[in-house]
DNA sequence: TGGACGCTTCGACGAACGTCGAAGGGACGT
DNA sequence: ACGTCCCTTCGACGTTCGTCGAAGCGTCCA
């Protein structure tokens, strides 16, 4: 592949309308994207996998769907420095609005043992963005991670062969959220201190003011974004 | 003309050969470029109308020579970063090593706002072996490089969106050499500290007597290499 | 003034590319 | 086990695009 490959990969307006839609750093599937940009499922299809075997997407196989999501933060660079020279703005469109529930659902629920929605989200990258978590190459906890779990009087029970830090993606905001060991002992002790509670018997979480207040003494989070 | 539009512009390898021949800066001639490129010169005539009429080239005309040069700096940016992503394709068919201006042009020149040629990646390499700049995955200084460039007595811009740090392309000695913010502010003390001047008008550089104790005392340079 | 040179226009050719629908495979939920 | 859903493969169609040579135009130099 050289430099006009490259190009070409994003010579094609489906190509490109692809691109954009995954400059927000989430996950799409392959019937997404063709919805998004018009095309046929079979189109799609061939067109994520001249990306993907480009380098620009990176794949991952869910049961029967295909998540797509950019590679690497240079070709994030890539389609700004494009952007840049194409005078016609590149609008930011997509807004995933649903009902109610669902957007319960979205804000925080359990996934299996663990957090999920856009409140674990948060709390995921505040975890990464202070330096107490790592997903690369081995997802793990740092030791800074370790001290401030015990600082905060979660125990991660040992003796298990399961692994610590898990990263599992997050079928809303299509971004992997924390998982593993960790994950269900926050979770669990989230549940046993009265930082979230459940909504009734569904697996819809809600953050109690309580918590708020512990997510932000904890990690920094804005009650806001609660 | 929209993204996919830019990108359809270096998306042919007879125009990816025309811009990777004008990274260096100068203008060439019509002519010159369909005869470095191997193509007739009706083919460069219509390429050169794609790429000045999409911006990412300006002419002057001289005469009856058509002069064309890269418009602008995110230009450079743009094919920089898709030969950031491009690892096997940026080499580059015709080596010049012909006259002795385009020996001095080898040995140290002017690549936009910062520096080119052997020396610069003497200056480069030396960075990086002692620690004060990364490539990778990455690109930037390290801590011992911010500290390298104050005692050094060198201020970065700040505010701009500009990259810090950026690999840049060398096509005389083919491997990357430090472009970006701190390149362009590095290239711009040496030259108001006398330690390099231009030789003429052309982008041709020398290494002054000053430079050459300078490179030493700073990055262990030995002065035969400059 | 004549010839050389650099660039441009035009027409034509062939290859590459994006698109779709139909059919098939695999995973999931009932 | 069945239907449903998501994705993939395949073949075919039409368009776009890069390429060249020949001819033409303007500039420069002798």
């Amino acid at each position: 592949m050289d430099l006009a490959g490259v190009a070409g990969l994003l010579a094609d307006g489906t190509r490109a309308a692809f691109c954009l839609a995954l400059l927000d750093g989430r996950a799409w599937t392959a019937n997404e994207l063709a919805r998004y940009a018009g095309v046929a499922p079979s189109t799609a299809t061939s067109h994520l996998n001249l990306l993907v075997s480009g380098g620009l997407l990176v794949e991952e196989r869910h049961g029967r769907h295909r998540y797509v999501r950019v590679a690497d933060r240079r070709v994030v660079e890539l389609i700004e420095s494009l952007a840049a020279l194409a005078p016609q703005g590149s609008a930011r469109p997509r807004s995933l609005s649903a009902s109610g529930r669902q957007q319960a659902l979205a804000r925080a629920r359990l996934c299996y043992d663990h957090l999920a929605g856009a409140v674990a989200l948060a709390i995921t990258d505040a975890m990464i963005e202070r330096g107490l978590l790592e997903w690369g190459p081995e997802p793990g906890l740092t030791g800074k991670g370790a001290l401030w779990l015990a600082e905060a009087g979660i125990t991660v029970p040992g003796g298990s062969r399961r692994p610590p830090v898990r990263a599992c993606l997050d079928w809303t905001e299509r971004r992997p959220h924390l998982a593993g060991a960790v994950g269900a002992a926050l979770c669990a002790h989230a549940l046993a201190t009265g930082w979230m509670t459940r909504i009734g018997t569904t697996r819809a979480l809600i953050v109690t003011p309580a918590g708020r207040r512990a997510w932000h003494d904890h990690l920094g989070l804005p009650p806001a974004e609660l």
